[in-house]
DNA sequence: GCAGCTGTATCGGATGACAATACATTGCTG
DNA sequence: CAGCAATGTATTGTCATCCGATACAGCTGC
């Protein structure tokens, strides 16, 4: 009887190390990226690829240990706190946010404007801090969002420190979807924005993924020169003209850089 | 042979739902919560109580999966970003959290000073969300940071409307470590801030956790009435007289509450 | 150059994860 | 109102997967 084989992008083949059962239940928890809600067993079993029992047996173990609950109504599981736990010491212990965070408080109080700090993860940008100002427009505020490289102004910062090839090859599996009416799209229009980049040694962005928002990103990279994460200063367009804002806050943002690589 | 035993607070025994190798792959994870930085395969397999031979496994298995990484030097192990996703798949998805962050948001417009969200876990309250103001001295900011259920504004609000029994239990439990000179430590002074909360409807907290700081909380009960998380004011004492603060934010916290619970 | 630590690799044996199947409830829908 | 398709839960016997011991290479610091 042959055995169900799960997640296809998940090795496992001839892989003597590899313990499946470990896999299949971090797949579990995969398998609420793109929920909208809780989820219930059979759903489970069809996003992860795996059989309903092995789904209860997964699910019943994530409960006892915490980290999946039944949803209040009995229908459907849920994520739960103790991967906020998991989270923290992430952060915790994550070297660069560790040298950033301080910094990047000094430089909030100095700009008044929003202050984050993502984390280069080729496609995508992950906010790993994000220090707001005065308006919100919404809650994507959330720790561990995370936006297309491609369309950030930290993210151009980045790809101007990385090689070509690399450039191209996040170009090409870019999916370019615009967030906005003023999302760039075009590959060369976002290459150009990382030629200023290299040569502005930051990026300004406009309303790449909100109206109204000008950001300034430059990026940070580890000790080899390899960019690993970006800051950004973020402001209105209401308040500010992107080269006033850009004059004003370039500066600032660089030597933030610079603070958080010697720290 | 016996095979050597995990974590004895993991149940396993008798339940043949439970998949143990899961488990003990959590356990890898849960290592990093009292390190201060990377664990090599004997450090993991000391706090985990495994073999070395399983946190090879588990180790190996994830990185695989991309949830740990060799730290830079070669020399022990890191928990890497997709930590972050599980994070923010927990705060989306999670029904308080997504009612209560546009209301916190419009709340830290008005009050002008932090706000933030937190989770009841028995023990601890556990940040869910900060919305920083003006200042912000140092980087417990990090979301997943917790402290102890009574020291916290939101703890004693959130204990005013627990059951007697359970705040016995929990004041029984605690450590009761003092954070600042003015933490309260005796169990009766920490009751009668209980029984003040229960009158007013709100907690007031005083250089608990920080000196200088003073926090108003109220708590945010579940449908049933139970309470499951708090949101706080806090604000300087640089700045307020806490009776001010507390004439001035206690309503407006009140009715943020009150727009959680019925959005 | 030894002792102790890294991370990595291999291997036979039996534990423990496996899928199938059955059951009690719930809620929708014909 | 009946019946179907979900839900979460429970049990069982088979065999593959995880298991721990052991060995190795590379490094650091006695």
């Amino acid at each position: 009887m042959p055995r169900k084989n799960h997640a296809p992008d998940v090795p496992q083949a001839e892989d003597a190390l590899f313990v499946q059962s470990l896999a299949r239940g971090m797949s579990v928890l995969e398998a609420f990226r793109d929920a909208d809600g809780a989820l219930s067993l059979g759903q489970i079993a069809t996003r992860t690829g795996l059989t309903r029992s092995a789904a209860q047996r997964l699910v019943h173990t994530f409960r006892k240990l915490g980290y999946l609950t039944l949803a209040e109504d009995g229908r459907g599981f849920r994520l739960d706190l103790p991967i906020l736990d998991l989270t923290h010491d992430y952060l915790r212990l994550n070297p660069l946010v560790r040298r950033a965070s301080p910094i990047l408080l000094d430089l909030r109080r100095n700009v008044r404007e929003r202050v984050d700090l993502s984390l280069f993860d080729g496609q995508r940008m992950v906010y790993a801090a994000r220090m707001q100002s005065k308006r919100e427009t919404f809650f994507a505020t959330l720790v561990g969002n995370s936006v297309p490289t491609t369309c950030t102004s930290g993210g151009w910062a980045v790809m101007a420190m990385l090689p070509p090839t690399e450039v191209d090859q996040i170009l090409a599996q870019a999916s370019l979807q615009p967030l906005t009416p003023r999302t760039l799209t075009d590959p060369q229009a976002i290459r150009d924005q990382i030629e200023l980049a290299r040569q502005a040694g930051h990026a300004l962005a406009l309303e790449q993924i909100l109206m109204g928002e000008v950001a300034l990103g430059v990026a940070i990279p580890d000790a080899s020169g390899r960019p690993i994460a970006a800051i950004h200063i973020a402001g209105s367009l209401s308040e500010w003209d992107p080269e006033e804002f850009r004059r004003r806050n370039a500066p600032l943002a660089a030597e933030a850089v610079r603070s958080i690589m010697s720290a």
